[in-house]
DNA sequence: AGTTTACTTTCTAAAGC
DNA sequence: GCTTTAAAAAGTAAACT
């Protein structure tokens, strides 16, 4: 008897040491993401949801933390790449991405939580480069019209969004480099490029010389 | 009824497990094997790629083999066959007939149509779409079992059926998925 | 900037770690 | 779970010219 109160104690204590380093893990992210503190708490919540429903099995609780954040983001509407979280992580994309999906199917996030609309990742974007509401409110009116047009099925949204305020840029006379809004999109200049051709050649833009 | 008068399917690979029910000596097997790589650290089987049947072959010491890269299963049976004539030549004795089992095939195709897979990614259940990792959406069909990407031009990739008749029941239990949730006619404006 | 090569995703068996 | 093999889809990436 004495025996089983031991095993249940230490069970108990590996649960908890389990917990706080994953929360400390948490805490590292969010800190250093600059996340806002309901994003933190969301996360944690996914993640004890996650603990309790048993999906850590077969897991490292590193790349379920990394999934929760990415996952909080998405539901709350923060735009962060999984290669922000990657980058931070000791875990690489790959194993973060499985995570995700695992806990996304057993948690019940649908991809219609879990949508973040192009438009979504404008402010983040437009905030790092200093852009004006002006210019936001342009590429979201490209973003859309480049949607309806059926341009954007399959494109990385960072990408798309990149491109978009490049052009805004450009056509409102508040130019941002492709090498500045690649480097806050996380995307490469080539994707820029791409994009920003096929957007004024499919959408018949007149990009002023 | 769904309309597969416009799909299209090609054979891109087959790949097969095969029982030659014979140990084999793998130090004396690469020797004759032409291009092969035998590393027993990184991988315990030898790798052999043959041109004529264009196909790559994994030697185990079990005399079981793996076969990939074929496109019909006539290349395997005729690769193993060769294999075997090679192995005769070193002294292996094979008492009965090869088993070959066909494990997995995968094939490129069209359904003929473009598709917006946001509007798929929303209200087809059981489907994957994270364009910012890979631009198709992942659908996976339970009877016969395989899973189907599917890109916006309407080209897929059908992989994990164990014959052509199950890629193509794969196939149309997708689309008359598509065509219960009203993701099958868009073309123009979505 | 354009080209080439290469990686992302899916599948599957093999023997052994 | 990993290791190795093949193949396509379309997007993105990186290394060269």
């Amino acid at each position: 008897r004495l025996r089983k109160w031991q095993s249940r104690l230490r069970v108990s204590d590996a649960a908890e040491r389990n917990l706080a380093f994953a929360l400390s893990e948490l805490d590292r992210i969010a800190s250093q993401l600059k996340l806002p503190r309901h994003v933190e708490e969301e996360a944690a919540r996914l993640y004890r949801e996650a603990v309790r429903k048993g999906l850590i099995r077969g897991r490292s609780i590193e790349s379920v933390i990394a999934a929760c954040v990415y996952a909080a983001c998405r539901l709350l509407k923060v735009p962060r790449t999984l290669d922000e979280i990657a980058d931070i992580s000791r875990v690489d994309k790959k194993e973060i991405g499985r995570s995700f999906r695992f806990i996304a199917r057993n948690l019940n996030l649908t991809p219609k939580k879990l949508f973040v609309k192009p438009t979504d990742y404008v402010n983040k974007f437009a905030d790092e480069l200093g852009l004006s509401e002006r210019i936001r409110r342009r590429a979201i009116a490209i973003l859309e019209e480049a949607y309806d047009r059926g341009l954007t099925s399959g494109k990385s949204p960072a990408g798309l969004v990149a491109a978009a305020l490049y052009i805004a840029g450009l056509l409102e006379d508040e130019k941002r480099t492709q090498r500045e809004v690649a480097e806050v999109a996380r995307v490469t200049e080539v994707t820029v490029r791409n994009r920003y051709k096929e957007l004024v050649e499919k959408l018949n833009l007149k990009i002023p010389v | 009824m769904v309309d597969m008068s416009n799909v299209k399917l090609r054979i891109e690979n087959i790949v097969a497990s095969v029982d030659l029910f014979t140990q084999l000596n793998l130090e004396k097997v690469i020797e004759i094997c032409p291009n092969s790589k035998y590393n027993p650290e990184e991988f315990p089987g030898i790798i052999c790629r043959f041109d004529e049947p264009k196909v790559a072959l994994l030697i185990f010491s079990s005399g079981k083999l793996v076969v990939t890269g074929a496109k019909s299963v006539e290349d395997i049976e005729r690769a193993v066959n060769k294999l075997i004539q090679m192995l005769k030549r070193i002294g292996a004795k094979f008492q009965r007939a090869p088993q070959i089992d066909i494990q997995n095939m995968v094939f490129s195709g069209d359904i003929g149509m473009e598709f917006n897979l946001d509007a798929i990614a929303l209200s087809l259940p059981n489907c994957e779409y994270e364009p910012e990792q890979f631009p198709g959406v992942i659908y996976r069909v339970k009877e016969p079992r395989a899973v189907i990407l599917l890109f916006s031009s309407g080209k897929i990739v059908c992989s994990g059926a164990k014959s052509e008749h199950d890629a193509w029941e794969a196939v149309r239990k997708l689309l008359r998925e598509l065509e219960k949730y009203g993701l099958i006619e868009e073309e123009d404006e979505w």
